[in-house]
DNA sequence: GTTATATTGAACTGATCGGTTCAATAAAAA
DNA sequence: TTTTTATTGAACCGATCAGTTCAATATAAC
């Protein structure tokens, strides 16, 4: 029956993934995707529909396998989880920070169907960090929740620059201070 | 004597900023320059000696320009300042959100110049906060002053997607929280 | 009007962009 | 071996990329 793929299209978008993640959406050719994937460029076509299309599905991919909403789904629910969450940004995928992070940078250039893709998945990690945060019995987890991801958001940002090495005491001064405030 | 200039140096470099903050380094065309800048290719390259020197110094306007600096050396030092600082964000020279920080997205792929003048400003803010923190009876201020710096960052990468109302409450939240800490 | 400088627009280069097409080949099953 | 499918490489498209050159023109001082 044929000769049988060689190349798996998640196995592609993993390494495309890569690619996007490191360079961003602007700053990656399909030349780029060429050698980071190894399928040729009539390979690409044959399995994606353009440059945006394997964009998209790389964005989806990610949101599929991040680990990051099985961390704050870990039961039991509570601090714990939130402090991984947050150390979690350092070692993603051999990757520095966060493909989701880097990505709301482009915002103004990206197409419309990765925004909505992005958007949803910030709620539901906005969502399931604040389970966590009523598990360990906060009041008004809102504002909290919403502290966290922007800490989150700068944690990930500052990764594109600097070694990874400060960012366990900083996520460690800063849930301090969380526990401090919510006490 | 000849014809006068009739664009500065300074102006163009304004203009050539929102361009780069805006769409980025890699996502700015020259194309998009002469459009942003009103100035004819000719005239841009008369004046600069490429596009990575356009945005070399249209990095170096922003930190001479930027009220950053102003709004943290302002006396008396202190908490407020750090309000002032965070609040800023929002709304800065037209745009939201930092050209800085932005900036720090795309440090795979900017010139080596950039980077040099990203993190002079940056050590700056830094120290500024830190005397800041200082000032406010903060005993250990270093960790202080990179969850400040951070959490920055976040706000600054968050404008880039949403809108920029939320911004305020979001700083109140956090300037609480530090306070309950510090005291 | 002459001289000097500023600015533009257009033409042009070579490289790269995203994207298409297709013949050649490779690898499996029948 | 034939059939079927997968994959590649190369040729090609029109558009855009960064960058150069230069003639034409505009605006000032003298």
């Amino acid at each position: 029956m044929g000769r049988p793929k060689s190349f798996s299209r998640n196995e592609v978008l993993d390494c495309a993934i890569q690619s996007f993640w490191e360079n961003g959406y602007s700053g990656t050719s399909l030349s780029d995707l060429e050698k980071a994937t190894g399928v040729n460029k009539s390979g690409l076509y044959s399995e994606f529909k353009d440059k945006d299309d394997i964009f998209l599905e790389s964005i989806k991919r990610f949101g599929e396998t991040s680990p990051v909403l099985t961390i704050l789904n870990h039961k039991p629910l509570g601090l714990k989880n939130i402090e991984a969450f947050l150390k979690s940004s350092q070692q993603c995928r051999g990757q520095k920070g966060c493909f989701f992070a880097n990505t709301i940078r482009e915002y103004s250039v990206i197409p419309e169907g990765v925004k909505a893709v992005l958007e949803a998945n910030f709620s539901e990690v906005r969502e399931a960090l604040t389970r966590n945060l009523v598990e360990a019995g906060i009041k008004s987890p809102r504002p909290v929740t919403n502290l966290i991801m922007t800490f989150s958001l700068g944690l990930n940002l500052k990764l594109n620059a600097v070694e990874t090495d400060a960012i366990d005491e900083e996520v460690h001064s800063f849930l301090k201070m969380l526990k401090t405030y919510v006490k």
